[in-house]
DNA sequence: ATATTTTGTGAGAGCGCTCTCATTATAGCA
DNA sequence: TGCTATAATGAGAGCGCTCTCACAAAATAT
């Protein structure tokens, strides 16, 4: 039995219950002893506060929401949310929160997960993993709701947010040009989806790659994916008549698609075509060819939301404030360097 | 301003506090114009309940929680986690809880997580991912707390806690039995790790598929792995010079990992030798020669374990209730057959 | 020695809701 | 018309905690 409450644990002890709430919540001004008194009675009784309660009298969870909209459910199929969560889930043990999990696999998930997030009293602050058009009403009624938000990349409209992100721009534009560096002429991308800002800022930075060291685009070579491994497959298919000598795929897991496409095709990697795909994440180095890739610290990434979000929730909202951490490209031997 | 009250609604209305909890639950005995009025100064107002107070009046907080032990941490590289999340929350979104998640990615977290996840008035239920032996201290403590639980996979002590799971040493069986029938000698096994459930009993399906089909067991052909892709590889590095024809992996991405240790000692598959997995996530038809694996519908399981944690919360604990799902081989190149 | 601060403890007022019980308005039936 | 069922609402007692305030005891300053 442990439904006890604190009156029980001030009963056993000969103390008032505010003498105990002290000693639970580590205050001071507790004589030792009866420190000692208290903890024992809780220890040998099996006490655990209530979270509901201690809830409703601070006006605080310790409890964090992450938020996979819709656009994202899709995308479960990409190892980078696991890994994004777990980073998440471990700064939360570290930080002593609680993670709430609210994953829409479609829009009506959505509609019902809203009413859930906006509650008073669950949640003291939310990350929203974003990058689509469409997370911009959730993040909009968030903030508006005065609930500490950190959004997971850069949202559309980032004025009043506080968001967390890497530079993809730059990002991209750093491993095409090591493409162009390497002699490749016909260089193609496979890109996020246009709806997504990751989709949109790592094309900018092929395009801005290309344009720097003076080549030509050709529209031909641009083709959109989905950020599976399929819809990675399937834009190579359509790559080929292009006849490109290097791919960027703004995921690993799309280049990973991509290269299956090229092998069945017959062009031998990195001979014939070159590949760098975008995450760096174990997977990359699971192909037999092992992708060269621009290494996002993915979970790092998570971490950092996490402990940004519990310093809005702790030490006040604004201003918006903006993280942006560093990548690194990885060569491996998918673009035909570094050969074992 | 979002932080109304019952009262507030209840003033602005000119009804009681009750009639507006009444209208909010959805109870009965409303009068429609009352309803209605109510309704629009909540819509007009923008209120949402207080989560803590509703908690602590009803002790029904709606959440369960998702434990994943330290055991499983380690496992996190492989998507069958993921997949399994995506049904548990599919499935709370569906039947209106929300979903908390406790991944201890070491030991000292799924310490700092008891604590948490005892707290009275936070969760209603909890599912746990178990199948290592250190897991059982903590469905212990959370069925002697009298929390309805449910575990997923068998756990090593399953008197009085109902868990859901597959028939693993049946469909490991069929596994074997589908390799042997295809007339491979000496086949070889991948297993799961011996301190995991899982490990211990599809490997006692692929001797029990052998002794029935007296096919005498070379221990040499017995390997353990580690349920990650790099663990696959490695065992099958150790397990070529005992020669196998055909390999069983315990799960999909160990399978992986030996076909790529395969194709790199020059094998060919599957002429040279054949591999079966176990799981069937997508990753199994990623590879460029689709993976034969056992399905087991990780997806649905995940919602399965909710319904029935649902079910106990709802319906009371006893006696513990057990589901086993059922599993499908599905046969692909990996194992010489339905080649395009 | 008295005044003042610090330390240790208890009393009690909420936090925002649910739910039982009491009460009144309305309908159904003889 | 009165008498009982039912519908519709309100009053109010908690749920288990936190936190402010009051106050006594001990330590320090004057």
């Amino acid at each position: 039995m442990s439904s006890l409450t604190l009156e029980d644990i001030a009963r056993l002890t000969g103390v008032s219950r505010s003498t105990v709430s002290r000693v639970v919540n580590n205050h001071p001004h507790i004589r030792e002893d009866v420190r000692k008194r208290v903890l024992d009675a809780i220890q040998q009784n099996g006490y655990h506060p209530h979270a509901a309660a201690r809830t409703l009298a601070s006006q605080r969870s310790s409890m964090i929401g992450l938020i996979l909209p819709h656009s994202v459910g899709f995308f479960f199929t990409d190892p980078y949310y696991p890994h994004l969560t777990k980073g998440i889930a471990q700064a939360c043990n570290a930080l002593d929160y609680s993670l709430a999990l609210f994953l829409a696999g479609t829009a009506e998930d959505e509609d019902k997960i809203f009413p859930r997030v906006a509650r008073k009293g669950l949640l003291d602050g939310v990350i929203i993993q974003s990058g689509h058009h469409g997370d911009q009403w959730i993040i909009g009624r968030m903030v508006d709701a005065r609930m500490p938000v950190v959004v997971c990349g850069r949202p559309f409209r980032s004025d009043n947010v506080s968001y967390i992100d890497i530079d993809n721009i730059h990002a991209a534009e750093q491993a095409v040009s090591h493409l162009i560096r390497l002699g490749r002429k016909r260089i193609a991308t496979i890109a996020g989806p246009a709806e997504s800002a990751v989709g949109i800022d790592r094309l900018a930075g092929y395009r801005k790659a290309l344009v720097e060291r003076a080549v030509a685009v050709d529209e031909a070579l641009v083709i959109e994916g989905d950020f599976t491994e399929a819809g990675g497959f399937l834009a190579m298919q359509r790559l080929l008549p292009a006849k490109p000598d290097a791919v960027f795929a703004a995921s690993d897991i799309m280049a990973l698609g991509a290269m299956r496409a090229a092998r069945e095709a017959g062009l031998r990697i990195p001979d014939d075509i070159a590949f760098v795909g975008f995450d760096d994440l174990p997977l990359a180095s699971l192909a037999d060819i092992q992708l060269s890739t621009m290494r996002q610290p993915v979970v790092q990434f998570g971490s950092r939301a996490v402990e940004l979000l519990v310093d809005l929730i702790e030490n006040g909202i604004d201003p918006p404030r903006r993280v942006i951490m560093d990548t690194e490209l990885v060569v491996r031997d998918s673009c035909g360097l570094s050969r074992r």
